[in-house]
RNA sequence: GCUGCUGUAGCUCAGCUGGUAGAGCGCGUCCUUGGUAAGGACGAGGUCACGGGUUCAAGUCCCGUCAGCAGCUCCA
């Protein structure tokens, strides 16, 4: 006698050990019709799974209006995939097939090279075997006839698999549709009939396992819904989501450009641009200031013992830019990080307890030679700003060096209206001894950043073994609009810096006896590249006033009124406003248009009736005509909003691309 | 770096199975002088990424290089 307990709070008895199936069959025939799977005890199950002959389980039937029967159903969509592929390629070999957040991908080993142009083939295969219904029937098996059966369909991954990544499951399971055999943990919806819309996305190399030196695979990526309806409004999402690229906008607005002639991944950062890096910079600068922080300068080289001596060198010598060699012999490198630079200044004099903490700042430019598959318009490039600073401190005064630099980053966050982003903390690995310094030094680090985090309210995850040899590290990572996700900000610990096998850094302490400090880098934007790029698509390029490279346009609403045009435009750039003028012999509504196209905050439409009383008649970029107003009245407005750096709208959120979610069902 | 795809005017793109280049937007000139998202006419603008090859003939086919895109992998 098993007893089901049902959502709802009821429960059912049953006699002898029912399927899922049949439980809902008691509950409704319609139930039983829509049923896709199940969660059993917390656990997604398929409707075959038979429950337990007695004792008590909580049984919630999953119908397509439930999350977690999308995953399935999307796992079920990509073994139909592979199914329509086996059929249309000869000899291919099955890897992994998991859902992701947006959808599937299932990784093929095949002579041939997928490309777009099989998609519809593919595709048209796939209805087919959608359109047959066919039932997705489990069969469990035992490990050696697991192998066995592997083994004589040809399917090398599959045997490997088994030998290696399931070797302490004693039993395994199979999914068969038709003639479509596949090792799958599932489970799957009971036929194939529930997959209501799909679309083959994309083709893309990915490695066996993800090790680079095991077999390149083709991963195809595809999408299912319920409906068709769902799946036009992702793809909708999608291409709203494209817009956004930081890419595409910032060529639009003209923002930044890359040159090949310059070198890929190198920005070349256009007027407009330019203005808003400024503008944060000047930002950032004030903050520091704030925060007691002292600026410095260091140059963009140096020489190769220094980063020997930092132990960067050779080990990261492959992510540096080879060596210049003077004809005297001498060897420098692109620097590609300001720390040693900074230990440097550190260095230059004893420092005494009362120096600390020593906190330097400076907008470094670094080089890193990224891998050219690497690059990505300005979130991945190979010379970068950051707004780095080096902070030497002693031992106490980690936790609170250490929170004031969360703070300053969570500050910074805050006012450019990026609320939507994570913080990971990377913790040692208690199994390895990588690390340098000492376990109880890191225990306490550990401690006291997690209490910083929980003190500051700042939603944290602690990631063991995530952690730097040379401490541990709070990451501020944000998702672009397609759903990447990229390190912004970033506070790490440096117990090897000072060490004494690196630069053995000291200060005489109040016993005086000579102390190592402890080092704490930070970066609460990481580099201006990357989090302008982030900027962008967060405003979907419609920067807020008090950044927006142009802030205010004066329209002429004829040629009649270009004098007075003129004349309210050297107004507000006497009142520190970024303006144009635009007096072109075009029709109103036209000019206005373009404004609106480049996202201009306000323009400012002036005709013979404005000059006449001396109003401007304001347009916002948000809400549209205000009406006409004094130009003092106008003035004020703008310089408040910029005064508060209001954040009036962003665009947040990303469409779903991202491998959030991926499960490995294999 | 690897796999696949892509590279045509400033931008977005069309150009069929090879027969010496097109559109829209933008730009320039002129007409229009208009009150909140596209007024009209005319015109300029291209080593079809670069280098080889096949061919009577290459934007189109083949190879290489460079760059971009998607993904894998890595990130002090």
């Amino acid at each position: 006698m098993v007893s089901v307990n049902l959502p709802d709070g009821s429960s059912k008895e049953f006699a002898s050990a029912v399927s899922v199936r049949e439980v809902a069959a008691a509950i409704g025939p319609r139930l039983a019709q829509s049923a896709i799977a199940a969660v059993v005890d917390g656990r997604v199950v398929g409707l075959d799974t038979r429950l337990p002959g007695d004792g008590s389980v909580a049984v919630r039937i999953l119908t397509r209006k439930d999350s977690e029967a999308l995953a399935v159903m999307r796992h079920s969509a990509a073994h139909v995939m592979a199914r329509a592929v086996m059929r249309l390629f000869p000899g291919v070999q099955l890897a992994f097939g998991p859902t992701t957040e947006g959808g599937f991908y299932y990784d093929f080993a095949l002579e041939h090279p997928l490309s777009e142009s099989d998609f519809p083939a593919i595709e048209e295969e796939m209805r087919k075997i959608v359109a047959a219904d066919e039932p997705f029937e489990r069969i469990e098996s035992s490990r050696e006839d697991a192998r066995r059966v592997c083994a004589d369909l040809g399917q090398q991954f599959k045997v490997e698999h088994i030998e290696q990544g399931l070797a302490e499951y004693p039993t395994l399971s199979f999914y068969r549709q038709g003639e479509f055999l596949d090792l799958c943990r599932g489970p799957h919806i009971p036929s194939a009939g529930s997959i209501g819309a799909f679309k083959v996305l994309s083709v893309a190399g990915a490695y066996w396992k993800g090790d680079a030196s095991r077999e390149q695979l083709q991963r195809l990526y595809g999408t299912a819904f319920f409906t068709p309806q769902e799946l036009d409004s992702y793809l909708m999402k999608i291409e709203e989501a494209k817009k956004r690229d930081h890419r595409v906008l910032g060529k639009q607005l003209d923002l930044f450009t890359i040159s090949p002639t310059v070198g890929s991944g190198l920005i070349l950062w256009l007027p407009k641009g330019a203005t808003v890096r400024n503008l944060l910079e000047t930002f950032t600068r004030e903050e520091l200031v704030r925060r007691g922080y002292q600026t410095v300068y260091t140059p963009n080289i140096g020489k190769v013992d220094l980063y020997k001596t930092s132990g960067h060198y050779p080990y990261y010598a492959k992510d540096m830019f080879p060596s210049l060699v003077t004809t005297e012999g001498e060897e420098f490198i692109l620097k590609p990080m300001n720390c040693p630079h900074h230990v440097m200044i550190y260095k230059s004099r004893p420092r005494s307890y009362r120096d600390l903490p020593l906190r330097l700042a400076e907008f470094g430019t670094v080089y890193r030679y990224e891998k050219s598959g690497q690059l990505s318009g300005m979130t991945r490039v190979r010379g970068f700003t950051q707004d780095d600073a080096h902070l030497f401190c002693t031992d106490e005064q980690v936790a609170g060096e250490f929170r004031g630099c969360l703070e300053m980053t969570q500050f910074v966050l805050k006012c450019l209206g990026l609320e939507n982003y994570r913080v990971r903390l990377g913790f040692r690995d208690p199994a390895s001894d990588k690390y340098v310094g000492s376990a109880e030094q890191w225990e306490r680090a550990q401690q006291a950043i997690a209490d910083v985090c929980r003190t500051l309210g700042i939603e944290a995850s602690e990631e063991p073994g995530e952690a730097a040899f040379y401490g541990p590290k709070a990451d501020f990572v944000v998702t672009d609009c397609i759903g990447r996700e990229w390190q912004l900000g970033t506070v790490q610990l440096d117990y090897n810096l000072p060490s004494e096998s690196r630069f053995n850094l000291e200060y005489v302490g109040a016993d005086n006896r000579m102390h190592r400090p402890v080092m704490i880098h930070r970066a609460p934007l990481g580099s201006l590249e990357r989090f302008i790029g982030v900027l962008i698509e967060h405003f979907a390029g419609a920067f807020p006033l008090w950044l927006a490279p142009e802030q205010a346009r004066v329209i002429t609403v004829s040629e009649k009124s270009e004098e007075y045009g003129r004349q309210v435009e050297g107004q507000l750039r006497e009142a520190g406003f970024r303006v144009s003028g635009d007096y072109r012999p075009e029709k109103l509504g036209s000019k206005i248009r373009d404004g609106q196209l480049e996202l201009i905050p306000y323009m400012l439409v002036v005709g013979p009736r404005d000059a006449e009383s001396g109003t401007v008649s304001v347009r916002d970029r948000i809400d549209g005509d205000l009406g006409a107003m004094p130009l003092a009245a106008a003035l004020e407005r703008l310089g408040e909003e910029v005064r508060s750096r209001r954040v009036r709208r962003t665009f947040s959120g990303d469409a779903g691309l991202g491998e959030r979610g991926a499960k490995n069902e294999y």
